[in-house]
RNA sequence: GUGGGCGUAGCUCAGCUGGUAGAGCUCUGGAUUGUGGCUCCAGCGGUCGUGGGUUCAAGUCCCAUCGCUCACCCCA
């Protein structure tokens, strides 16, 4: 049996790197355009790095981390999520200093989690992050929801929809979590299994239940805004005025929730269409006391991610393979074990003259070269046989109109600077 | 962790109420001695996921197991 990768782990075959690249490629040029700088940050950290921040209760961190003892004892975890780690950089290098900095940071890379996979979902996928440090500005709330969007819009996402909530903050939000917990107390019965058990873990979470029993019941529920003190309700406001002014739609949805603890006030998502059953494609929001709670200067910090795969995945074939960047300016073919011989000394000069040029190994007939220059995409076939090689000549082919002329193996220089139309 | 669907050639798949494995694409050779795209012919390629059971006979039926996939939980 041969060996398979690991379950939920790809391979990102050579015939789908165009994609990537140019997500990848696009999302370094927008950030460029907000002053965002890149960082790239270890894959594993000390496991508290997660638990703090992420949260000791959240499912990521009860059920879903890689973590493991290392030889030296000590307990690390591969990153189930970018934003913790950023914000141990952040501190680690005091990039605070000098007070009232503001930092933009973008990354890019795979993160870990351990779950059932399904359709855009995996146990290492990959996020885009932005998080920007050291402004509780409700500009920059929208222009972080800014970014986002001309990224999305930039790279194709289908159909990107975004959706808007505040979470209140520490003064605020326990009141209005109290206040569902009553609310649902007596009214429990109504709710489905799954919700009896949120309601013990997690009561924010039968808020957004799909279940047509629960969403009836809940319809009534308290929601969070008029929990919301004067200084949230007064970002909130603040933050669509914003985004009103950058012309961006959105959807304000008060049931929406976050799986990690770190976030108060704005909270958002973007779901796309062409994707399975979870079609959230990117999600952040803001933390304003993660970085004192890990130990840094109090500094408040937004953020967000894209996972790569379900970009990917939305943006389909639309945005797809359209040129052919993998085809090679001229194609070499020889027969004979001289000409062989030939042949990789021209495709060696023509390469040092940045022509991308293919040699086949194999001294195969004619008729099968001609047949791979064909195939290959190649504009020009240069033929070397016993002949030409007795002559010190080579022929050009025009692949497409099918003309050649026979040159001396002398003009190769010429040939790479001006290939013949 | 729970549930559904699926595992047959490198890839996409067919294979009926059990009778000893097929097609297309790819690849190799030929029709066409050293000239590609189209066509035609031939060939290479399979422990039918694995193990057990029923049977004269199992790709097909039964059980187990592994893998993939979709969905739930949760999340990007």
């Amino acid at each position: 049996m041969v060996i398979k990768a690991v379950k939920g782990v790809k391979d990102i075959l050579p015939k789908d790197i165009g994609k990537w690249r140019r997500v990848e490629d696009s999302a370094r040029e927008v950030f460029g355009r907000y002053d965002y700088r890149e960082i790239v940050l270890p894959i594993f950290e000390k496991s508290e790095v997660f638990v703090k921040s992420v949260g000791e209760t959240t499912d990521i961190v009860q059920k879903e981390m890689y973590s493991f003892l290392d030889k030296g004892g000590d307990a690390l975890t591969l990153r189930p999520e970018g934003t913790a780690s950023c914000v141990r950089a952040y501190i680690e290098h005091s990039m605070y200093h000098p007070k009232g900095t503001v930092t933009p940071l973008f990354y890019i890379g795979p993160m870990f989690r351990r779950e059932r996979p399904q359709a855009g979902r995996f146990r290492q996928f990959h996020q885009i992050g932005a998080e920007l440090f050291g402004t509780d500005d409700p500009a920059a709330d929208a222009e972080v929801m800014h970014l986002l969007m001309t990224f999305l819009k930039t790279v194709g996402a289908r159909k990107p929809k975004l959706l808007l909530n505040s979470l209140g903050d520490d003064k605020c939000r326990p009141a209005f979590r109290q206040s569902l917990v009553d609310f649902l107390a007596n009214r429990k019965e109504s709710l489905c299994p799954l919700c009896k058990e949120r309601y013990e873990t997690n009561p924010l979470r039968v808020l957004d239940c799909k279940s047509e029993t629960c969403a009836e019941t809940v319809r009534s529920a308290p929601t969070i805004d008029s929990f919301w003190c004067d200084d949230c309700a007064d970002h909130f406001q603040k933050v669509r005025k914003a985004l009103y002014g950058l012309n961006i739609e959105y959807e304000i949805n008060h049931r929406m929730v976050r799986g990690l603890d770190y976030y108060s006030r704005t909270v958002f998502e973007v779901t796309a269409s062409g994707l399975g059953a979870k079609d959230a494609v990117a999600a952040g929001g803001r933390y304003d006391a993660l970085v004192k709670k890990s130990g840094g200067p109090d500094v408040p910090a937004i953020g967000w991610a894209v996972g790569m795969e379900r970009l990917i995945e939305s943006i389909g074939d639309s945005a797809g393979e359209k040129t052919n960047d993998t085809a090679p300016d001229i194609c070499i073919v020889h027969l004979g074990e001289r000409a062989h011989g030939e042949a990789f000394r021209v495709a060696g000069l023509l390469r040092e003259q940045g022509r991308k040029v293919l040699c086949p190994y194999r001294q195969t007939s004619m008729k099968k070269q001609m047949g791979r220059a064909d195939k290959s995409g190649a504009k020009l076939a240069v033929i070397i046989g016993e002949e030409e090689f007795n002559k010190k000549t080579m022929l050009v082919k025009n692949l497409s109109t099918s003309t050649q002329k026979e040159h001396p193996i002398g003009d190769i220089r010429k040939i790479a600077a001006e290939p013949p139309a």
